[in-house]
DNA sequence: AAGGTGACCCTAT
DNA sequence: CATAGGGCCACCT
Protein backbone atom coordinates (compact mmCIF):
# COMPACT_ATOMS: atom_id res chain seq x y z
CA UNK A 1 0.00 0.00 0.00
CA UNK A 2 1.96 3.03 -1.08
CA UNK A 3 1.17 6.55 0.52
CA UNK A 4 -1.00 7.35 -3.30
CA UNK A 5 -3.11 4.49 -2.97
CA UNK A 6 -4.15 6.30 0.11
CA UNK A 7 -4.39 9.78 -1.32
CA UNK A 8 -6.08 8.20 -4.48
CA UNK A 9 -8.77 6.72 -2.09
CA UNK A 10 -9.88 9.31 -0.07
CA UNK A 11 -9.76 12.19 -3.61
CA UNK A 12 -12.42 9.37 -4.95
CA UNK A 13 -14.47 9.78 -2.06
CA UNK A 14 -14.95 13.46 -2.58
CA UNK A 15 -18.76 14.39 -3.83
CA UNK A 16 -19.60 16.14 -6.97
CA UNK A 17 -20.12 19.74 -6.41
CA UNK A 18 -18.28 19.66 -3.01
CA UNK A 19 -14.09 20.23 -2.68
CA UNK A 20 -11.32 19.48 0.05
CA UNK A 21 -8.28 21.14 0.75
CA UNK A 22 -4.67 19.75 0.05
CA UNK A 23 -4.10 19.47 4.02
CA UNK A 24 -7.71 18.06 4.40
CA UNK A 25 -6.90 14.56 2.44
CA UNK A 26 -3.54 14.38 3.73
CA UNK A 27 -4.89 14.31 7.06
CA UNK A 28 -7.95 11.90 5.65
CA UNK A 29 -4.73 9.55 4.34
CA UNK A 30 -3.17 9.50 7.85
CA UNK A 31 -0.31 12.02 6.12
CA UNK A 32 -1.18 14.84 8.21
CA UNK A 33 1.32 17.73 7.48
CA UNK A 34 2.34 16.07 4.28
CA UNK A 35 0.00 18.45 2.30
CA UNK A 36 2.84 18.40 -0.62
CA UNK A 37 3.16 15.10 -1.13
CA UNK A 38 -1.16 15.15 -2.54
CA UNK A 39 -0.25 17.70 -4.86
CA UNK A 40 2.93 16.00 -5.83
CA UNK A 41 0.48 12.42 -5.93
CA UNK A 42 -2.71 14.27 -8.28
CA UNK A 43 0.19 15.98 -10.61
CA UNK A 44 0.88 12.30 -11.42
CA UNK A 45 -2.78 11.41 -12.48
CA UNK A 46 -4.12 14.70 -13.90
CA UNK A 47 -5.29 14.21 -17.29
CA UNK A 48 -4.23 10.71 -17.62
CA UNK A 49 -6.75 9.02 -14.97
CA UNK A 50 -10.16 9.61 -15.60
CA UNK A 51 -11.11 7.77 -12.33
CA UNK A 52 -10.02 10.20 -10.03
CA UNK A 53 -12.01 13.11 -9.12
CA UNK A 54 -8.70 15.63 -9.02
CA UNK A 55 -10.42 18.77 -9.78
CA UNK A 56 -11.95 18.33 -6.08
CA UNK A 57 -9.21 19.10 -4.32
CA UNK A 58 -8.41 23.19 -4.23
CA UNK A 59 -5.75 24.92 -1.56
CA UNK A 60 -6.22 25.82 1.97
CA UNK A 61 -7.15 29.35 0.73
CA UNK A 62 -10.30 28.07 -1.19
CA UNK A 63 -8.34 28.80 -4.43
CA UNK A 64 -7.13 26.77 -7.33
CA UNK A 65 -3.21 26.39 -7.64
CA UNK A 66 -2.41 27.77 -10.92
CA UNK A 67 0.73 26.77 -11.98
CA UNK A 68 2.52 26.75 -15.66
CA UNK A 69 3.73 23.35 -14.94
CA UNK A 70 -0.35 21.81 -15.42
CA UNK A 71 0.02 23.18 -18.69
CA UNK A 72 -3.87 24.57 -18.46
CA UNK A 73 -5.00 21.55 -16.54
CA UNK A 74 -5.31 24.61 -13.69
CA UNK A 75 -7.88 26.61 -15.96
CA UNK A 76 -9.50 22.94 -16.84
CA UNK A 77 -9.96 22.44 -13.13
CA UNK A 78 -12.04 25.78 -12.65
CA UNK A 79 -14.13 24.95 -15.99
CA UNK A 80 -14.96 21.26 -14.31
CA UNK A 81 -15.68 22.52 -11.17
CA UNK A 82 -18.02 24.79 -12.37
CA UNK A 83 -19.78 22.39 -14.03
CA UNK A 84 -20.40 20.77 -11.14
CA UNK A 85 -22.26 23.78 -9.72
CA UNK A 86 -19.36 24.72 -7.24
CA UNK A 87 -18.94 29.06 -7.62
CA UNK A 88 -15.81 31.19 -7.52
CA UNK A 89 -16.22 34.67 -6.10
CA UNK A 90 -15.24 37.92 -7.29
CA UNK A 91 -11.63 36.86 -5.78
CA UNK A 92 -11.76 33.13 -7.46
CA UNK A 93 -11.73 31.43 -4.70
CA UNK A 94 -14.50 29.12 -3.43
CA UNK A 95 -16.16 29.57 -0.01
CA UNK A 96 -14.75 26.73 1.70
CA UNK A 97 -17.48 27.26 4.54
CA UNK A 98 -20.02 26.40 1.70
CA UNK A 99 -18.47 23.77 -0.84
CA UNK A 100 -15.85 21.78 1.62
CA UNK A 101 -16.60 17.88 1.62
CA UNK A 102 -17.03 16.98 5.14
CA UNK A 103 -16.71 13.27 5.33
CA UNK A 104 -19.43 11.12 6.49
CA UNK A 105 -22.04 14.07 5.30
CA UNK A 106 -22.69 12.96 1.62
CA UNK A 107 -24.59 15.51 0.58
CA UNK A 108 -22.92 18.55 2.62
CA UNK A 109 -25.73 19.99 4.14
CA UNK A 110 -24.52 23.84 3.93
CA UNK A 111 -25.43 24.98 7.42
CA UNK A 112 -22.99 28.36 8.49
C1' DA B 1 23.19 7.57 -4.41
C1' DA B 2 22.68 12.44 -3.46
C1' DG B 3 20.33 16.54 -4.53
C1' DG B 4 16.77 19.37 -6.78
C1' DT B 5 11.95 19.97 -7.11
C1' DG B 6 6.86 20.46 -6.47
C1' DA B 7 -1.06 21.28 -7.99
C1' DC B 8 1.06 22.80 -0.01
C1' DC B 9 0.43 24.85 4.77
C1' DC B 10 1.29 27.50 8.82
C1' DT B 11 3.24 31.26 11.56
C1' DA B 12 5.45 35.59 11.94
C1' DT B 13 6.43 40.17 10.39
C1' DC C 1 -3.41 42.57 2.35
C1' DA C 2 1.98 40.78 0.96
C1' DT C 3 6.30 38.55 1.75
C1' DA C 4 9.43 35.21 4.02
C1' DG C 5 10.92 31.18 5.93
C1' DG C 6 10.63 26.42 7.81
C1' DG C 7 8.65 21.83 7.56
C1' DC C 8 7.17 17.99 4.61
C1' DC C 9 8.83 13.54 1.47
C1' DA C 10 8.38 10.64 -2.94
C1' DC C 11 9.98 11.05 -7.55
C1' DC C 12 13.38 11.75 -11.13
C1' DT C 13 17.92 12.49 -12.78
Amino acid sequence: MTVYAQIYAVVQQIPPGKVATYGQVAELANLAGKARLVGYALARVAGDDRDIPWQRVVNARGEISYSPFRQGNDYLQRALLEREGVQFDAADRVNLRVYRWRPGEPDGHTSL
